[in-house]
This record gives structure tokens, sequence and C-alpha cells, in this order.
DNA sequence: CTGGGGACGGGGCCC
DNA sequence: GGGGCCCCGTCCCCA
């Protein structure tokens, strides 16, 4: 189980609006960029959500390219969900967030995410309508269901039909043949091609294809960063930035 | 070297 | 069960 969405789930249940997230609180924006994203209550963002490197497990700082999901650390800063909250967006679902249920430990439902591209490996193992999953009854514990293409191992068929789209690779860009495992994933390709960017920045009216840049780019806003370094307290809004930060020298015990 | 943008991957949740 | 969307996160590249 890769990711911090495990996080995320408890207040995943209120979806959020961006056309809103990103006019509703002009005002409160000015101040806290970041607010915004997490939504009109900045105290989740001001009050210490700023990840503090310092507390990184060495693992994810070392590793954190390829095992991000060790993030679970600063999890626990000052609640089970200022990953998730912090950069989340909308209000609504920010307030979901905050009450998100404190998982005694959310952490150690983590694992390495690897982001291994295997989608090559596929065409290597076997023909994809051959047998797409392998599904073991394991009728005691937990079934398991195995992706044939890669070790990865999901407790849902779904889960694992899902995945296995990243290999399959289905949905395939017409114009640069370029291939996703989603139909979204498409789409926002596609823009790249069209240029279209339906997501702008309230503060500067800077326009992002993809929402996720958005919501980096907020952070760019926002007096405080949403990471931290343990030692200079100079915060940055990339983890890789902190990383970097860490390791030029600054924190050269954190790292 | 640092900061930021672009592009994209992937699991979860809701409908 | 599947599609759509969300959010988180990473890598790469450029200013």
């Amino acid at each position: 189980m890769p990711r911090s969405f495990l996080v995320k789930k408890y207040f995943a249940k209120q979806k959020p609006n961006y056309s809103e997230l990103e006019c509703q609180n002009d005002t409160s924006l000015e101040r806290y960029p970041l607010a915004e994203l997490s939504s009109a209550d900045n105290t989740c963002f001001t009050t210490g959500l700023v990840w503090d490197l310092s507390v990184l497990p060495a693992l994810y700082l070392s590793t954190s390219q390829t095992e991000p999901s060790a993030t679970p650390g600063p999890l626990d800063l000052s609640s089970p969900s200022s990953l998730s909250s912090s950069a989340s967006s909308s209000g609504e679902e920010d307030e979901g967030r905050t009450s998100d249920p404190p998982s005694p430990e959310p952490v150690h439902t983590y694992a390495p995410r690897q982001r291994m591209k295997c989608t090559g490996v596929m065409a290597h193992i076997s023909p994809p309508e051959e047998e797409e999953e392998r599904e073991t009854p394991v009728t005691a514990a937990r079934p398991a269901f195995l992706c044939k293409h890669c070790p990865k191992e999901y407790t849902s068929l779904g889960a694992l039909k899902m995945h296995i789209r990243s290999h399959t690779l289905p949905c395939v860009c017409t114009t640069c043949g370029k291939a996703f495992s989603r139909p979204w994933l498409l789409r926002g390709h596609i823009r790249t091609h069209t240029g279209e960017r339906p997501f702008s920045c309230p503060h500067c009216n800077r326009a992002f294809a993809d929402r996720s840049n958005l919501r980096a780019h907020l952070q760019t806003h926002a007096e405080v960063k949403k990471y931290q370094c343990g030692v200079c307290s100079r915060t940055f809004s990339r983890m890789s930035l902190l990383q970097k930060h860490s390791s030029s020298g600054c924190c050269s015990t954190s790292v």
C-alpha cells in the first residue's frame, strides 16, 4: 500500500471544488495562499503543518526519491492529517481532513513507493489478454490479488485491475501516440497539446493545465511553505527543495 | 544552486 | 464493477 492517500482517505469524502477554491478565498489568500488550498481555515497551515525535515525518517530523506511513502513521519508532527491537509485543497475538504480520525499509526500503512515503471516489463512478461490478474484465494486472512506484471499485491480485484491499467496503458493520445493508464491522465496530457489551462492561480492569474501544478504553485505564494528545515527553520514549497537544502549542508545531520 | 513549472503516475473514494 | 475525479507525490528541466 504505497502512498499517503491512506491518510487522505479519511477526509476524501468531500470533493474539493477547485473552481471555488481558486476564488473563494481571495482575501485570505493574500495572506495565506496555502489556506486557500486547504480551505478558508488557514489555521491548519499556519499552526505547524510545515514539515520538519529533521523528523523525517532517514530513509525518507535519503531515498525519498523512490520511497516517499515513508512520509508518515511528518504526519505525526502535529496531526495525523498534516500531510494531506496541508497540501490538500478546498475548505470543506480540509475540515474533513482536520477531523479525520486520528488513526493510531497511519504511518505503518505506508510502504515504500517504488516509482517502478514496469510498464515496459509487462511486455516481456506475458500478454495482457492472457490473464491479467492472478487471484490468490487466500481465504484465510485476506484475499490477495497479485499483479502478474509486477510484485504488487492488492486486496481487491478492482484495485488490481486499476493497477493493471498502468501496465496496459489503454488510453492513447491520438496526437502523439503516448499511452496512459487512465482517461483523465490522457486528458491532462492532451492539454499539453491544446495549451488549455483550466486551473488558474487566484493570486497571480497564472494558469495551469494540471491541478497538482497549481497546488504546487500556490505554495510559492505561501508565507510559510509546507516543508520546513529542522535546522534553520527555512521553509520550502517542495520536498525536493528541502532535500536539496538539507543535503547541501544546512542540515547535514538530517541527511 | 535554488526555486518553480510542466508532465505524469497511481491508489482511494464517490457516483 | 467501472468511470471519473481527487490528492499526493516525483522527476525533469529551465530560469
